[in-house]
DNA sequence: ATGCATGAGAG
DNA sequence: TCTCATGCATA
């Protein structure tokens, strides 16, 4: 049931189409630099995109277009230099290397989350390949003791204030001693720690364009090396430190891998396989006006968990769907449970947020 | 790079 | 319904 296939669309794009989308727009980006505030949920399975081959694709644009055509030839291409992709573009390496992923805390990982944690069970395989992301408890996460590396840091009020979320579950061989010291170690198996998360992103990201790779490739890259495509988006998120502290230690450990196999591969055959997209019937995308946004987050201040009703008042005095307006909401809560968090608050103390609010706020 | 959207899974 | 992971489409 959670495979992709009993949906009436085609069900998930599980191919990012590479055609014309993230192909080069992604180089010169000032990145800010993040502060680690994290949190931890709990595991939750891998997508339901299984192997992008095999499915039905009913357009038939972007297909075929290997990359080196579609970035050479495409309309925008980027500045980056390419260091002679024409022959490695780190395809599909049918071989892998491990045959065992290491890690997976001999520990049990407690559900640490500083909200809902329901530790859902549910690590699916939809698709037949064994996720090889089991669970990546947080060790010591966000420790005090903060680390400068090399250059770019964070702000020092930053790295003094993150590691406030889950003072509760404490795991068994860990005690919660968040200012002293973690016990894990490497940055490679274990559980990363959101420092080790913030630099490997940003070592991740250097390598990756050093090496002349779109983030929209490394995503295609990871779906043929590791049967999970991944989008450009979501690559981009990555690197900016812009997901869960837990969906951050689940892709680590691909991407890290795949950064292995790019530099060391250079030269290796390749067989990409392209993926086409499906016939999505997706919304258009709604643009909420400046003016509106600015209502909404008032509200979201107020109360950012508002109840049905109030999201259909809010939805008619905004003349929004109200669909558009949960959905709002529902983005603009998950926004705030992000490693670097949005607005202000990016280079402050650390925000309460593993209190709930969800106290329903009846003010209309 | 990011805003709005989808869908699975858990309540 | 919400959360969470993820991505299309867009700025």
């Amino acid at each position: 049931m959670a495979t992709a296939a009993s949906n009436p669309y085609g069900l998930l794009g599980s191919g990012s189409l590479a055609h014309a989308d993230g192909a080069g727009m992604q180089q010169g980006s000032p990145f800010r630099n993040p502060q680690k505030l994290l949190q931890s949920e709990y595991l939750q399975g891998v997508p339901g995109n299984g192997h992008p081959l095999g499915h039905h694709w009913v357009t038939s644009l972007s297909d075929a277009a290997p990359w080196p055509s579609a970035l050479a030839g495409g309309p925008l291409e980027q500045p980056d230099v390419k260091p002679g992709r024409e022959d490695l573009q780190l395809g599909a390496l049918l071989h892998h290397r491990s045959p065992h992923v290491s890690h997976h805390s001999p520990h049990a990982n407690h559900p640490g989350a500083w909200g809902a944690s329901p530790a859902h069970g549910g690590s699916l395989g939809p698709a037949g390949q064994p996720p090889p992301l089991g669970v990546y408890p947080q060790a010591g996460f966000a420790v005090g003791g903060v680390l400068e590396h090399g250059g770019l840091t964070p702000p020092p009020a930053a790295a003094a204030a993150q590691q406030p979320p889950p003072p509760q579950g404490l795991h068994p061989g860990e005690h919660g001693e968040l200012g002293g010291h973690h016990c894990q170690d490497h940055s490679d198996e274990e559980t990363p720690t959101s420092d080790e998360l913030e630099q490997f992103a940003k070592q991740f990201k250097q390598r990756r364009i050093k090496l002349g790779f779109t983030q929209a490739d490394v995503g295609l890259a990871l779906g043929t090396l590791y049967g999970n495509v991944f989008s450009q988006t979501t690559i981009c998120r990555f690197e900016a430190l812009q997901l869960s502290f837990k969906n951050m230690c689940k892709l680590k450990p691909l991407l890290n891998k795949w950064l292995e196999e790019a530099d060391s591969s250079t030269g290796s055959p390749t067989s990409i396989d392209k993926i086409a997209a499906q016939g999505r019937k997706r919304k258009k995308r709604t643009s909420i006006e400046v003016s509106v946004k600015g209502v909404l987050e008032t509200h979201f201040l107020k109360c950012p968990k508002p109840a049905a009703q109030e999201i259909s008042s809010l939805a008619d005095s905004l003349q929004l769907e109200k669909e558009v307006v949960r959905v709002w909401f529902c983005n603009r809560r998950q926004k705030e449970k992000r490693m670097t968090p949005p607005g202000e608050q990016q280079q402050h103390e650390v925000y309460a947020h593993g209190v709930k609010t969800d106290s329903a706020c009846h003010d209309l």
